[in-house]
DNA sequence: TAGATTGTTAATCGATTAACAATC
DNA sequence: TAGATTGTTAATCGATTAACAATC
């Protein structure tokens, strides 16, 4: 089935499927089951199978699934299992404590290249690598091939930080600012903004 | 329309029309319409009139919408028109960029409780107030009423801090642990994970 | 009045789920 | 063999969109 049939919906759970494969297999567990996926992440047995029906038979009936390698197909689906070098734009607080993550490491990301706009920021290491200008992001990122960039900037300036990264040829970004961005169709846009979640759950909350 | 008719995908879209109405008002424009937003935010016009008309009629046929009044409307009905507490367990790096971050202030939110583990944290201050023990996480929240909580704890101790706040009262979690955390019905979840959205965009980017 | 935009209906589109034959 | 679970089909369910009368 070609890349694009896919709907994006089915995509999005793929990640979710990962990471709960990845943990039950820290857990030493090497055989799951769709219920049992279901069941842990609050999703359809159903959906789960269809949802992996996309892309090939990964199950065994009678059994269900050997975690090690299912996790194994998911990552190569998913494009992750090599490394992407990702930029970072912004370094505030959330840049830095992102650069100091370790959440990325063997997950298929790794923060290569930081940007700044404050001449005092730049110049300044961040787990050994400097802070660039963002008036070198073009250059830089042709140079090496970075596709992934993450906008940790204020709302004011993502925008423009967006279009230079386009223009440095990224192809997706997670943006952190909380405004939608308006890129070109070959460019994907994730979005984060913590408020989001909290309004949208304090609709449901007695006030 | 009771609370429970409106579908939950159209609450996740209200704080994004929020979002955008309050930019607008920022920029000093009065009035809008379905249309204009829906350009800025790549969603249809018909799917805002229909997502608003769960909750009344905001718009002047011909003219559009009161930025100001729609805005104000959108914060009634998420329950974000008063500013609500929150507690904040696991004060790492990212803990402490989600405490100094200016950008719940003025969208319903702010953060006043913060808890860890560690000895060596607890006592600390932080925007002046001390980050107290986990232990003491269900007689504080208690004491002050408090609803809403975000994680940032290690994935490992997510599920143990989750039991100790819906002990503790807690209606809505904003967990930005990679894991899914199990809770009573009656507990909103909100997940973060940034390398969802990395993982999610990398299906389709060429490697 | 002419033009624009709302709120709403009905049609379309797409996603989820129930059910089951196949089979380990 | 009996029990369990997959992959898949068809039915159901729900969300999105097109279209338009109402009206500012």
């Amino acid at each position: 089935m070609a890349r694009s049939d896919i709907p994006d919906i089915v995509i999005g759970r793929l990640p979710i499927y990962l990471r709960a494969l990845t943990r039950l297999q820290q857990d030493g567990q090497e055989i799951t089951s769709s219920h049992e996926l279901g069941k842990q992440l609050g999703i359809s047995s159903a959906q789960i199978r269809k949802d992996l029906s996309h892309f090939g038979e990964f199950g065994k009936q009678g059994t269900g699934y050997n975690v090690a390698s299912l996790s194994s197909a998911l990552q190569q689906i998913l494009n992750v299992h090599h490394e992407w070098q990702v930029a970072l734009v912004g370094i505030g607080d959330l840049g830095r404590a992102l650069a100091h993550y370790g959440g990325f490491a063997h997950r298929g990301f790794r923060i290569t290249h930081f940007f700044d706009s404050d001449p005092h920021k730049i110049g300044q290491a961040i787990n050994g690598t400097p802070i660039e200008s963002v008036d070198s992001i073009a250059e830089k990122l042709r140079r090496d091939n970075i596709k992934i960039a993450m906008i940790t900037t204020p709302a004011e300036t993502a925008q423009e930080v967006a279009d230079r990264l386009i223009e440095a040829g990224i192809k997706a970004i997670l943006n952190y600012a909380p405004i939608v961005i308006s890129v070109p169709d070959e460019v994907r846009v994730q979005y984060i903004d913590p408020v989001i979640g909290l309004q949208r759950m304090a609709y449901y909350l007695e006030d």
